[in-house]
DNA sequence: CTTTTTTACACCTAGGTGCCAAAC
DNA sequence: GTGTTTGGCACCTAGGTGTAAAAA
């Protein structure tokens, strides 16, 4: 069983908030689709139903909360994110199941206080370029090759 | 300016929780008293009224929110508590007035989840033992000789 | 003079990394 | 044989540590 920081990390340039008011922001995982993938002659290949998802929680990001101006001044990244493929883990990381699908979505959330998330409006996000298919092990060699 | 962890840490041990029910588990600080210290002739006197405090956060244990069961099977330890005497830190830490007194709070609240804590009942516990004065040096030669 | 703050820096440590060999 | 998972491990890095000297 591993348990990995999402690598390459999801990031993201925000522009146009209010640079006074307070926000925080978050992530999470959905499942993209129902199929089991498999790495086939260099390629991925559906291969099969897909297994049933754990429950994910959300990842907060560890600025939160803090001004637009503060977002706004450099590139906000999710790299502490921890992925595993331990379905009994208690650390609250997102459980994936190994050759699936995800989507990551952003969320983005005016409040001055982790105590009032509840209470407030959530502005969520996805960007479809981010999907991708969790693994063990790198598959593709440009990767190892950087 | 200097931003540091709090030491010692604060630490709890924890019994007669729920084994299966979530819990979170926050501490802050407060003041302690009206008055600014010195150190004088190695010994700790009252040296006028107190600066005006800054507002002070919740520290949520990164940890929550967890089990009982997991709680209690070791010591709860808020060692990553940062403590800054910078007043205008952006990064959430607790901002405290240097040779000034402060008790630190510890925080019990049954939830499930970050976002249900405004919904849930707090019970809160001071221990007078932990109770401290700030200082940007250690005054004390026995911390030294450890 | 005493007390307190700031800065710098070498040291250390926790934890994240790729990569490999073995297991499955 | 193929594809996938696991565990180990050397390496590296971010960030926390005390200490001491200088500044205030």
């Amino acid at each position: 069983f591993a348990t990995r920081r999402m690598f390459p990390a999801f990031k993201v340039r925000m522009s146009g908030l209010d640079k006074k008011a307070k926000y925080i922001m978050l992530m999470d995982i959905v499942a993209s689709d129902e199929c089991r993938y498999k790495f086939h002659n260099r390629r991925w290949v559906v291969a099969g139903k897909a297994d049933p998802e754990m429950p994910k929680g959300m990842y907060i990001h560890p600025d939160s909360p803090s001004t637009g101006e503060q977002w706004m001044q450099k590139v906000v990244s999710f790299h502490k994110l921890k992925l595993t493929n331990n379905i009994s883990d208690k650390h609250g990381y997102s459980i994936l199941n190994s050759m699936h699908k995800y989507q990551p979505r952003f969320h983005l959330v005016r409040a001055n206080d982790i105590l009032k998330l509840p209470y407030s409006t959530f502005r969520t996000y996805v960007f479809k370029e981010t999907e991708f298919i969790a693994v063990t092990a790198y598959q593709n060699e440009k990767v190892s090759d950087v």
